[in-house]
DNA sequence: GTAGTGGTGGGTAAATGTGGGTAAATGTGG
DNA sequence: CCACATTTACCCACATTTACCCACCACTAC
C-alpha cells in the first residue's frame, strides 16, 4: 500500500513525474491505469488504481438516487473522475479542470494514503499540515478505534 | 525491543549511522527495511521496523473516511510515512520533507523507545527532557495504571 | 602495539527527474 | 467534408540525485 510525501514539480504541460519506488507497484496493480478525481473536503485530488476506483464507483452508484446528499457525492466524485495513464516516462498528464480545482501550479506534493494517492498545492498543503500539527491529537472527538490506537 | 540514547552526527548528504548495537536486530526483525514517519504532538520523528509499522497502518487505514480526526492522522501519519533501507555501511538516508519537518541540522539524538525509535534535534531532544523534569511527576493527573508502577 | 570494529567522508556509475521536439490525434470552424 | 488550430502521446537528450562502494580515521580490546 501506499505511504509518503513527494515533492513534484509540474511541468510546462502539467505533467506529474511519479516518483519511481511507486511505479511497480502500479504497473502491476492496473498496469499503468489510474483514476484522478476531486476530494470533496478539501481542494486535493484523490488518485486511484483503476480497479481501486471502480470498486469505489459501484459503491457510489449504488447509493440511493433520490437522496440529495447521495447525488451531490455522485455527481462531484463521478463526474470529476478522469482515467489518467503513465507515459513511457512513468509521467501523468493532470487534466487542466483538475489542476485547477486544486489550485496546482509548479510545487505540488503527492501523498500516499493506503489504497489511493492524494495530490494537493504544496503551499496549500503546508498550511493544512500546520493547520493539523496546531489541533492537539485529544482536540476533535476521537473515534472510539482511536482513542485506544497505540503507536 | 529497543532502548537507551544515541547522539549521532547526519553527515552531509543527510545520512545517519544507526549504531551498531541495534543492527543486527534490525537486520533480523525487518532485514534492514524501516519506515520513518513524523511524531504528531512533537518535532520528532518515528522509525519502525517495517513489519511493525505495517500492522499500525492498518489500523491507521481502516478508520472511517469521513471523520475529520481520522483523516487528519491518516494524512499526518501515512502521509509522511517513508520506506528507508539500511547501506552496506549501516547507515540511513532521512529524507529532506522529514529531516525538515524534525529540524535536523547535524547533531540528532536517537531514542529506543520500544518498538520503535525516536528521532530528535539533539537542541530540541535537550530542551523538551529539561521540561519533562522540570513538570513535578504529580503535576499533570496520572492515569491509575502509573500511580500504582513500582520501580 | 596491533588487529578489529565502528563511525565518517566522498567518488562514481546508475537511476531518476526534467525539458522539450515532433508527429499523431482530436476538436473546431468554414 | 475538408482545412486548420490545438492538444496529446511518444520519444530522445540532458541535469540531477541517489545508491553503492571503497578508503580512511578513531577507538577499543587483546
Amino acid at each position: 500500500m501506499f505511504r509518503g510525501v513527494s515533492p513534484i514539480n509540474l511541468d510546462a504541460k502539467g505533467r506529474m513525474a511519479v516518483p519511481a519506488r511507486y511505479r511497480d507497484k502500479i504497473t502491476e496493480l492496473c498496469c499503468g491505469e489510474l483514476v484522478a478525481t476531486i476530494d470533496t473536503e478539501e481542494r486535493c485530488l484523490l488518485l486511484y488504481p483503476l480497479a481501486e476506483w471502480e470498486e469505489i464507483q459501484e459503491k457510489i452508484e449504488a447509493l440511493p438516487s433520490f437522496n440529495p446528499a447521495a447525488r451531490r457525492i455522485q455527481r462531484l466524485l463521478i463526474g470529476h473522475a478522469t482515467d489518467l495513464n503513465m507515459d513511457g516516462n512513468g509521467r501523468l498528464l493532470l487534466p487542466a479542470p483538475l489542476r485547477e480545482y486544486a489550485e496546482l501550479s509548479k510545487e505540488i506534493v503527492l501523498l500516499g494514503q493506503g489504497n489511493k494517492f492524494e495530490i494537493w498545492s504544496e503551499e496549500r498543503w503546508l498550511a493544512t499540515r500546520e493547520e493539523y500539527l496546531a489541533e492537539a491529537d485529544g482536540g476533535a472527538e476521537l473515534p472510539e478505534e482511536l482513542q485506544n490506537l497505540s503507536l
